[in-house]
DNA sequence: TGCAGAACCATAAAATTCCATATATTCTCC
DNA sequence: GGAGAATATATGGAATTTTATGGTTCTGCA
């Protein structure tokens, strides 16, 4: 099951949450890190969804570099510091499990299992039953507006 | 001390303050200033808000610059020369503390909690219940602006 | 000589590392 | 093709190390 893989965060996994905090990563999720060459994850509450965001950790300095590029009292600016005050770095034990802060925890719902839902270049950490609602409620959107994908070549951003 | 994490401050943080002002710098943002080779941090007032802002000490140095390289006696370069005037050099000590300065504490409300809030290449220290009104705040509007796909990828422009 | 800051020491709580096991899945050799 | 060895993954628990934090003592300076 090992060769090369995807290099996308891809398909939805289901672990448990021990006493802890503790979870697996999934190992498919831990490929895709480790070619991104990050040496843990990177945590955020979203903003929109009782979920949590993830990614791998060179997403921060996207995120640092554009507060750079931007006026640094603007409204812009504190938007993006607030990910970065809201952020956590969870390291990968040898393992492959990362421990969930509490209060993330808490943001998200989670007790004792975690869904991880690959988004491609990045990942969420749904509760089970808060991911399944959310899943049902995007499928029913989906179908009424009728979703057409626009696939963009080459490097573009996504919607 | 593994996981060398990401080299920016980051997250937010609960520490106690003791009756002397002592008060624990989050091992986080230790490792970050270690790595920048400060010997302590550099604390000043913000203008915008009741709170302190603070940086690896090598800052002063790039605000000395941005003064000479603006109009002398424009108000931005007296805005800055502000900024020197009010800033404290605070060290370390060896269990990780600084002492925070008292008019510092006053002006930003702080008691006996203070926040260590991670910014990116600079953090604040705000009073627990100022910083939750302001995070709220911040949240909101964020939301309401998404945020999160402002991110410039790399080092592109928008225009 | 009194007080603020610095250096020490002590300890409880929390996080990290290490070890053990169960369950698949793959590989290999017969 | 199949039995069994080898590998990978997920998960539980214990041992060890860091942190955060309270207290005490020492020291220089006003």
């Amino acid at each position: 099951m090992l060769g090369a893989a995807v290099s996308v965060f891809l398909s939805t996994f289901e672990n448990k949450v021990d006493r802890k905090g503790r979870v697996s990563v999934p190992s498919s999720f831990r490929n895709v890190l480790s070619q991104q060459k990050s040496t843990g994850i990177i945590l955020y509450p979203s903003f929109k969804h009782p979920c949590l965001e993830g990614s791998g950790d060179e997403r921060i300095q996207e995120i640092v570099s554009s507060i750079d590029a931007i006026d640094v009292f603007s409204d812009e600016a504190e938007n993006l510091q607030t990910i970065l005050a809201d952020a956590k770095h969870v390291s990968v034990d040898s393992d492959g499990r990362v421990i969930l802060p509490h209060e993330f925890v808490a943001h998200a719902g989670i007790s004792d299992l975690a869904s991880f839902v690959g988004l491609g270049k990045s990942f969420q950490i749904w509760s089970p039953k808060n991911f399944s609602i959310h899943r049902q409620k995007n499928r029913l959107r989906a179908r009424e507006q009728g979703a057409t994908l626009r696939i963009i070549s080459s490097s573009s951003e996504r919607t």
